[in-house]
DNA sequence: TCTGGGGTCCTAGGACCC
DNA sequence: TCTGGGGTCCTAGGACCC
């Protein structure tokens, strides 16, 4: 089994395609006032920004030119499906965890030496070729006899790392770790573990299976019993069905009014059949999440009987949750998601997204009606944007009218930095730039 | 300027059914 | 005339992952 987890990734992308940020702290995530960091890159780590601190935390802690950037997720999704590719040469069953990370099941690949010798060079070609492919993203590669064992090698040396457990010396490796690396081990877990004296995993293995079902729960508590001895049978599995569809957003300053929020809903539902339709898919079951102005989370459900994808049926079913559930003290967040999902849409197959609306009857508008922004709110950091005369580049920062774009791309220098109008006709939003050498173009 | 967004899985209680 | 025992569905919340 091999385990792929790409280093720092979206930092990775961001400097590779702006290389003036190369060598320098980098940190993506929500840029705004609620904002929390996605991925710090290794320089930025070096000052104490980490995944999921807020960013307020992370601008506290990171020196004056250090890069805050929004996402550019169609990147990222591009680079990250040239990795997936690479790794479904090497087998057909290649599990993807997430945008940055995959399991391969390399014994139902075709005719791999599966000797520790052969494993280590075959990681290491695979390595050299996604950093090729990638424009110069690296990952950290673990081998061993399960997913357990893979994952846990793949975090033994990062970043760039490559480790691969001999068979037999799974428990060396694992019985010093402490329980938290282990897959399922976070901090309320690790906390109840703590009290009973449970700090490493083979102190985890020297507890017997009714004490830990005690502590954890039935399912968890016997998956912790077996991983702790190495045990994992888990197969790589290529393809999953999804099992619910949801958007949420959190307002940079909590919201009451309810008609503002409930045309909210109307844009959320309406992302959210998007959706659906999209993947040929609708559900029984509508479910409002809000979050008040304390922190407290709170979900609000209802099925059907039939399954849906109608954006007006989904807002309908979250306003009158809202309704209920009320907006006393303030929303800091509001979702909107449904799930029991079935393959087959019923009702009007004619239905699509240009259907007028029906008339009267109800007061939901159909969609997200997202005005243009104004020219000065059109700008985020990081964004790809083209000048008609500069050529392409990337946003820096905004505020008073202005822009600051700086125009380079990844095979070019560092590029020169000018400050526009913020509404400078000349500027508009660009496409990610292409980092392959210009040899590799069609 | 504390605390994102998109998910998965599990648990537990009540309704309901046989 | 003092109480069954499953099973499934629904709802709500919580832990966890990247």
């Amino acid at each position: 089994m091999l385990h792929l987890d790409l280093d720092a990734f979206f930092a990775a992308v961001e400097q590779r395609d702006k290389p003036s940020l190369r060598g320098r702290p980098v940190v993506v995530g929500g840029t705004g006032g609620r904002g929390v960091v996605a991925t710090a890159s290794y320089e930025a780590r070096a000052y104490g920004a980490r995944s999921a601190m807020s960013t307020a935390e992370a601008r506290r802690r990171c020196p004056p030119g250090t890069a805050f950037l929004g996402g550019r997720f169609g990147a990222y999704r591009r680079t990250s499906d040239v990795v997936m590719e690479l790794l479904r040469e090497l087998s057909p069953l290649v599990e993807p965890v997430s945008i940055d990370e995959a399991y391969v099941d390399l014994a139902a690949g075709p005719g791999h030496d599966l000797s520790v010798d052969g494993v280590t060079a075959l990681a290491r070609r695979l390595k050299e070729r996604i950093a090729a492919a990638t424009g110069g993203v690296t990952g950290s590669v673990g081998i061993g006899s399960s997913k357990l064992m893979a994952k846990i090698a793949s975090d033994l040396d990062k970043p760039d790392g490559l480790v691969v457990v001999a068979p037999g010396t799974e428990l060396d490796v694992l019985h010093p770790l402490p329980v938290t690396r282990l897959g399922g081990v976070g901090p309320a877990t690790a906390e109840r573990l703590r009290q009973v004296g449970v700090a490493t995993v083979a102190h985890l293995a020297a507890k017997s299976l009714p004490d830990l079902v005690a502590l954890a729960g039935r399912a968890h508590g016997t998956g912790l019993y077996q991983l702790a001895r190495a045990e994992d049978e888990r197969p790589v599995v290529a393809e999953r069905e999804a099992k619910s569809v949801s958007q949420e957003s959190t307002f940079e300053r909590d919201l009451t009014d309810v008609a503002e929020l409930n045309r909210l809903i109307d844009a959320m539902a309406g992302r959210v059949g998007s959706r659906l339709r999209g993947s040929a898919l609708s559900g029984r079951t509508v479910t409002l999440k809000l979050r008040r102005y304390d922190f407290t989370t709170i979900t609000r459900s209802q099925t059907l009987p039939q399954p849906t994808d109608d954006p007006r049926q989904v807002a309908s079913i979250a306003r009158r949750l809202l309704a209920e559930a009320g907006t006393g003290g303030g929303l800091r967040l509001l979702g909107v998601g449904v799930s029991g999902l079935s393959q087959y849409a019923q009702g009007d197959l004619f239905a699509g997204e240009d259907t007028a609306p029906e008339e009267g009857g109800d007061d939901v508008v159909e969609g997200p009606a997202e005005p243009e922004p104004p020219p000065d709110r059109r700008w985020w950091p990081g964004q790809d944007v083209v000048h008609d005369e500069l050529g392409p580049g990337w946003v820096w920062g905004r505020g008073l009218g202005r822009v600051t774009v700086r125009f380079e791309g990844p095979r070019t220098p560092p590029g020169p930095v000018r400050t526009l109008a913020a509404d400078d006709p000349a500027l508009h939003p660009g496409d990610p730039p292409d980092w392959r050498p210009a040899t590799m173009e069609p």
